[in-house]
RNA sequence: GGGGGGUUAGCUCAGUGGGAGAGCUCCUGCCUUACAAGCAGGCUGUCGUGGGUUCAAAUCCCUCACCCCCCA
């Protein structure tokens, strides 16, 4: 063979980019679906389409890698299926914005040349998205991407409505919801965020109708007065008793009002008064249902206040006419007092406005059925979320479900199928465009100006995008889906969601699996936001550490249920492991000149190469539990532990020796066995570090054919050689300690020195030792290391150390103080003596050795050995450097 | 008000019943030619507090403290 040159240093830009294009082009991401074999299927949680691809989203989607391109090796038709969503409201303001610097409004354009120039800003958008994807290796099925407003996914849209307004679960009515003035639309409970803010409580005199005094209401939106239709007062509160039925004048408005008793108002709070604003708070909405009251909405959809306030509080907005409206109250008399109070304030979760609660015609999904049923395939064991304590935010939310207004005011999303006849009233609900009225044949007809919730869309979302309501193959093949993986902040809006439209219109459960992803932060906890400035852009890590370095590190510090912590620092984890593969891989390849490649045959092994497979098996049965238990973390724990520590640290370095040989045949032995070893590290590697495994696999000359596609190793019980180990794991103790002796003596590496090594008879590596002298004295720097089990060592030259079954002796006597040593001694002695002390302690207690395992005792008895062994020879040392 | 999570080395975090771990930092010595993005060796812990269960608790149960999140 001829030596293969690799890059000096490694360099991820010079291949990610070619290794993606290469996967793509030829079809490594698209399963084979007729393959046999369960399929292992995800579907992306689809971004915004205007959105930038965050952290958040590069630790998500890499999670779905390293799952899909595990399975994928495992031998299992393996989809994911990418795209995106259209973000109703973050993409209209994204194109409002753009107008606005024009100076223009969306009224200008009009709805459809709003709504084309959307598509444009889509398109663009949707280039960049896919373009992170690629560049941190996402290796989804492009060739099944998915848009929610394609023509596919707008029929299953279409679809869903019309089914569920069939089955009664979808109506219209006029109700209060929660309306955000800036985006200009309702939004969903679950859409409101609360932030609890300061502001006042202020006390307002309402003057008895009759003239005969006044009472005192609290509230802290004086503003909605306009809205009041009634003060009300607990029913048991005695102090108020006999005001119930008369009435009082509302103030600035000469307006009367009854007063009337319900048992919501809490006696209390404030004066144990309060307003009744039916049309703009929700628990006054419920009171003026009980009893009957008139609704008073005082808003226009812009939130500026209408035609039914006083004329000189129209068209100011709620800020303004809050404070007109208090100075007014001032110099009225009306306002007796004003105190700070902190209260929950809803705001917009896409604009951060501040929620009206709103009166107006919207359309309703009726949610209780489907929460029901969703909560029994929880019961049922159907899903299973990771980590397990998620199930409790399901249920809850479940328990507590609330309809779901799913029509919006905007002009960017999928229409609402829903036609009003201009002539007869006759309201249809269709699944293909109407063009006359059903009942009168007018063909003055009109669709609902609205369009629905983006969610309405997404929900469908796992079946939608394998082809419903159309039976396609892929929806027969590839779904359910396997796993879900996705962020705690949309357990409500999306994945309950999911699970209930997938029981609903396909009877069974969208995903078995659900793991929740932490939430990326900053180090110092926060959440990484635009307003702080404290984000990381994945592109940036990319850039200046790649693709893979930061593959690994989300991975090595994604442990189950816990929120991740990094800054741009926190990637050099994964670039030097990276660039240690790199390396490691450079020194092999550079020492293939003139060798051979040869079958390997189980029996030539030595010890060392039958160690390194028993770690390699053994990783691979660690990384096997770590990703289908969903713990990614000890995955990319096992692997960097095999590739670093026993494979870099030991087995390559003992390859430097073995290669030296003069023996051509044991060189291509060595060497075969070395780069078959280094072929199946790569393979166990590829999901968590999948471009560099790609480049190394491809230069390796025994492979053929991409990573991406080889078998993902699997544990084989014959590669278990735990003989190997518990000799390898003797030697390197052995190694240690007189590593650890020079180091502590400060003895430089140049200096050789002479070494005796005097084993038990039961030593373990006795044989090892003796016949890979030369290996050993390359480990500790010996000139010379004599193996004798008798050896009388005068120790007039020697220090000694203490192993496991065996002692060493390093001739460095003019080195050391020994009186230090004879300390250092001591200290040892008094340590194993008190171990030993907690051993005799434990197996001469009955209780333990009646009720313990019989596995713990066995152990405590083989530590009372190894103490009682490191005790008795500590003790010897120690007697003879005092002797001297 | 209800629910959940966290508290382990200087930092960030693994570890769920039997001898306290990783990465980074720090200290010491090394450019031993694959890697100084490295090698070798080392320091550091009342496992938040107080109790309980157990032969045995960082791990299970309870109390308290502090921090974070969700819901109302």
């Amino acid at each position: 063979m001829k030596a293969v040159e690799l890059e000096k240093s490694y360099n991820p830009k010079d291949f990610e980019d070619r290794i993606y294009a290469d996967w793509k082009e030829h079809g490594c991401f698209q399963p084979d679906a007729e393959a046999p074999g369960e399929p292992f299927t995800v579907v992306m949680p689809p971004p915004n389409v205007t959105g930038i691809l965050h952290m958040g989203h590069a630790l998500n989607n890499q999670l779905q890698d390293t799952l899909v391109r595990y399975h994928r090796m495992c031998g299992r038709p393996a989809l994911w299926v990418p795209g995106t969503d259209h973000a109703g409201i973050a993409t209209q303001n994204v194109v409002e914005r753009q107008l606005a610097a024009k100076g223009l409004r969306r009224q200008d354009l009009g709805r459809e040349k709003f709504v084309e120039e959307t598509w444009k800003v889509k398109e663009r958008h949707h280039a960049i998205i896919s373009q992170q994807l690629e560049k941190i290796g996402s290796s989804c099925d492009w060739t099944r991407e998915r848009f929610t407003m394609d023509e596919g996914l707008s029929q299953a849209v279409r679809e869903s409505f019309v089914t569920l307004y069939e089955r009664g679960l979808v109506y219209k009515g006029n109700y209060l919801v929660n309306y955000c003035t800036h985006c200009g639309t309702a939004l969903a409970d679950d859409e409101v965020e609360y932030k609890n803010l300061p502001g006042k409580l202020y006390q307002v005199q309402y003057p008895y109708a009759d003239g005969s005094g006044n009472i005192t209401v609290a509230t802290t939106r004086p503003e909605t007065m306009f809205g009041d239709v009634a003060v009300a007062v607990n029913p048991a509160d005695e102090r108020y008793a006999h005001l119930v039925g008369t009435f009082v004048i509302l103030p600035l408005a000469n307006k009367r009002i009854p007063i009337i008793a319900d048992s919501y108002v809490d006696m209390e709070f404030g004066t144990g008064m309060v307003k009744i604003t039916p049309a703009h708070d929700p628990n006054d909405w419920e009171i003026g249902r009980r009893h009957d009251l008139e609704m008073v909405n005082i808003l226009n959809a812009d939130g500026t206040l209408n035609d039914a306030v006083p004329e000189v509080y129209r068209n100011m907005d709620v800020t303004s006419a809050r404070k007109l409206v208090v100075a007014d109250l001032v110099s009225g008399g009306y306002l007796v007092g004003q105190t700070d109070h902190n209260h929950d304030v809803g705001h917009c979760y896409r604009c951060s406005t501040v929620i009206e609660p709103y009166l107006s015609e919207q359309w309703f999904v009726s949610m209780k059925g489907m929460a029901d049923k969703a909560l029994g395939a929880w019961k049922d064991g159907k899903i299973v979320f990771y980590a397990k304590r998620w199930e409790n935010t399901y249920s809850h939310w479940l328990e507590n479900i609330r309809d779901w207004c799913i029509s919006r005011q905007l002009w960017w999303g999928h229409r609402i199928p829903v036609w009003y006849c201009q002539d007869c009233g006759q309201m249809m609900v269709e699944r293909k465009d109407p063009t006359s009225c059903n009942k009168c044949g007018s063909s003055t007809i009109l669709q609902d100006t609205d369009v629905l919730d983006t969610w309405f869309s997404s929900w469908l979302w796992p079946f939608s995008t394998l082809g419903w309501p159309e039976s396609t193959p892929d929806l027969k093949r590839f779904f359910p889906t396997s796993t879900l993986v996705t962020g705690y902040d949309i357990i409500f809006f999306w994945v309950s969601r999911m699970i209930m439209a997938s029981l609903e219109f396909l009877g069974e459960v969208p995903f078995r699996d659900i793991y929740i992803t932490g939430l990326v932060r900053d180090k110092q906890g926060r959440k990484m936001s635009k307003s702080l400035g404290n984000g990381i852009d994945p592109l940036e890590v990319v850039d200046l550490y790649g693709a893979d370095a930061m593959k690994f590190t989300l991975c090595y510090m994604a442990a189950q249920g816990q929120d991740i912590l990094i800054d741009m620092e926190s990637f050099k984890l994964g670039s030097r492991f990276a660039n240690k593969m790199w390396n490691a891989t450079r020194f092999l390849l550079m020492n293939l000149e003139g060798k051979e490649l040869v079958p390997i045959v189980d029996s030539d092994l030595n010890i060392m190469d039958r160690w390194m497979y028993r770690q390699v098996n053994e990783a691979a049965s660690r990384v096997k539990a770590a990703i289908e238990g969903y713990r990614f973390n000890d995955g990319a724990q096992a692997i960097y532990d095999v590739f670093w520590n026993d494979f870099c640290d030991w087995y390559v370095e003992a390859t430097k020796h073995a290669l030296a040989t003069k023996d051509e045949a044991e060189r291509n032995r060595q060497v075969s066995v070395m780069l078959d070893l280094l072929a199946e590290l790569m393979r166990l590697m590829h999901p968590f570090v999948s471009f560099i495994t790609e480049e190394i696999y491809g230069k390796l000359p025994n492979t053929t054919g991409r990573v991406i596609d080889a078998p993902y190793p699997s544990y084989r019980e014959e590669r278990n050689h735990d003989d190997a180990k518990a000799i390898v794991d003797a030697m390197q103790e052995l190694v240690r300690g007189v590593r650890s002796l020079r180091s502590e003596l400060q003895i430089p590496n140049e200096r050789k020195l002479q070494i005796v090594f005097r084993p038990d008879a039961a030593f373990v590596a006795t044989g090892f030792v003796s016949e890979h002298v030369g290996l050993i004295s390359t480990f500790v720097g010996a000139s010379q290391l004599v193996v004798d089990a008798h050896a009388e060592t005068s120790v007039a030259k020697a220090i000694p150390v203490a192993g496991h079954g065996f002692e060493v002796f390093v001739f460095v006597r003019d080195a050391i103080d020994v009186d230090s040593e004879i300390r250092k001694i001591e200290i040892d002695l008094e340590r194993n003596a008190k171990s030993l002390e907690g051993t005799l302690r434990k197996l001469s207690n009955e209780q333990f050795m009646s009720n313990a395992k019989q596995e713990a005792i066995d152990k405590e008895r083989g530590k009372q050995a190894e103490f009682e062994e490191k005790l008795e020879k500590g003790r010897k040392h120690l007697t003879l450097l005092r002797s001297l």
